[in-house]
DNA sequence: AGCACAAATGAAAATGATTTTCATTCCCAT
DNA sequence: ATGGGAATGAAAATCATTTTCATTTGTGCT
């Protein structure tokens, strides 16, 4: 296990909280930081573990890395500019909980994201 | 431009109607079928540029095709297993309609998934 | 049938993100 | 100082996906 590197957490702040791992370590690099691809991965992997940082997907499948807040919440993701809003999801839970009961699985976690064009584009 | 190749949706459909290309793939050669996996690549492109199928990503990035325009619906995912089940997912077309319209965002899509561990697992 | 040309196919190489390996460096407690 | 575990990073490995390119197939035309 490895602890993540602060820098990286610094350099995901200056780039509005929305990078990649390849953008993370190509903003360091134009910024003289010295550090390698690797330990860029290794630090979003565990900001990730702790929960100071989200992942989503662009539509290539590249992940992007996002500071987000502690509670659990979902996403409104416009397709356009990347623009992202928070949302509770109180519906949500009900649901999957009640889907979960009915076919008798335990232990379970779940995802959803909403996607389209914000009013702007 | 290249049309695509019939096997190809058919398999998607036998498969459930929920695959990546690479299962697609293997699935037809375990069937015998005599196909290239570029071929199976480029069909799904081409069906989803045909609105078909829809593309969605799964927790590594992997692109999982769907069949779509059919009964639009949900899973639920066994973490130790493997096992599906399509689930219906009315609630979640509503939250997603109402928060869409709460942000002002138009042409939404969204997903949902619910993964834990099966009775057997 | 024979020919020409476009579309489809697939093997192999290229690409690009991510992960793994492994040797080295750093740091801290003894 | 020194021994050991954590952190680091270069290079290689992995894996999905795309591109290249030569070959095959199909189709219309004479």
């Amino acid at each position: 296990m490895s602890r993540s590197n602060p820098r990286v957490l610094a350099t995901l702040e200056r780039a509005g909280g929305f990078a990649s791992a390849q953008e993370v370590y190509r903003l360091m690099q134009r910024e003289g930081e010295s550090i390698g691809l690797t330990t860029v991965y290794r630090s979003l992997q565990s900001l990730l573990n702790d929960k100071i940082v989200d992942v989503l997907r662009r539509e290539d499948g590249e992940a992007i890395y996002r500071l987000c807040g502690g509670a659990h919440h979902h996403h409104l993701v416009c397709k356009g500019c990347g623009e992202t809003v928070e949302i509770e999801g109180g519906a949500i839970e009900k649901w999957a909980k009640t889907m979960a009961q009915e076919f008798g699985f335990r232990d379970v976690g779940h995802t959803a994201e909403i996607f389209g064009l914000c009013p702007k584009c």
